[in-house]
DNA sequence: GTCTATACCCGGATAGAC
DNA sequence: GTCTATCCGGGTATAGAC
């Protein structure tokens, strides 16, 4: 984990990345109901009340793990683009989509904390989400158009895994294959 | 408004059908965390106790009113499918993709209720759900995978509309172009 | 079928002592 | 920087009188 200071984001005293860093913990293996000031403090071994002496609120917490989250999306993301090889057309699209799904289904909570509500982009990190959307623009050949399309199919997919609204016997990477295979055809090889 | 008699659904009476009306007006106007039990009963001019008369609780009332939205987009998706005309190759999909949207946009919270959960089919009225999903598995010639991942990217579209999860400028009309051409090269015209 | 009263959870946040 | 005590709000649901 890190997460780089920026205007919105509280202080990181070593105290304040060890709170972060519980809440992150707290809210992958139990949800965003989870992430409460009460149950964050009993993670720490304190009384609520101390928290607020590191942090201004609940949304001060949130906005600097969501700023983590996306600092690993784009590693994760910035990673798959980089890989060599891979067969004929399609190859780094799919390969996107894999990396981008492997880390919405990998880390659930996290994921659905970064897109359920609008991005507070002034609290963030400069150049932090264009970092986490690069790979995706270039590999469809630089247009922004067909890069939120792409998105937007991706993002639906996993929602609906995630919130298990496919019928029963659905083949789900037959989906994503079906998908896929109409943004490759206006993306750079 | 209409909701079929159902296993999982509440009894109808005229007063559940009244209580199941003013929880729909209540979640489309002020969303799903003002649909509570005691603002429910306020609306009716009663005690939130007295909910408990005709309801079982709140999971019941959820469920009828999750049954009436999947009857109105079933027939708004009938009516997209049903017209005549259009320009061209993929305007079966454009239609209907655009009758998704609109119902989308016009019942936000209506919409969320129906989608990010898993769906109770059990408790739902038998057929409801293929009722609703027929005219896009008809429209994309049949293929279940490509009307999932049609299905996907409308969805992926609109939850990020809604969130405003759209970077300011974004021209999201063309990302739905952008997305349906893909789409279209699969569809039965 | 409605009421009052109530029990029981949960949450975010503040004041002021130490 | 931590604590205790407390305030405020919210929610689902039940018991028992009328």
């Amino acid at each position: 984990m890190s997460v780089a200071e920026a205007p919105g984001l509280p202080p990181l005293t070593p105290r304040v990345r060890e709170i972060v860093s519980a809440a992150l913990a707290l809210l992958e293996e139990h949800g965003a109901e989870a992430l409460t000031m009460r149950r964050l403090a009993e993670q720490l071994g304190i009384r609520a009340p101390s928290l607020y002496k590191h942090l201004a609120g609940k949304s001060e917490l949130e906005t600097a793990v969501i700023a983590v989250g996306f600092e690993d999306l784009a590693t994760a993301l910035e990673g798959a683009a980089g890989e060599t090889g891979g067969r004929g057309p399609g190859g780094g699209l799919a390969r996107l989509g894999s990396a981008y799904r492997e880390f919405a289904l990998a880390r659930p909570h996290l994921y659905r904390l970064m897109n359920e509500r609008p991005l507070a982009r002034e609290l963030l990190p400069p150049g932090l989400e264009d970092r986490a959307a690069a790979p995706l623009v270039a590999t469809v050949g630089g247009d922004p158009d067909l890069a939120r399309a792409a998105w937007a199919f991706a993002h639906g997919m996993i929602m609906l895994e995630l919130n298990d609204r496919f019928p029963p016997g659905a083949d789900l990477d037959a989906a994503w294959q079906a998908g896929l295979r109409g943004f490759a055809r206006g993306a750079i090889q």
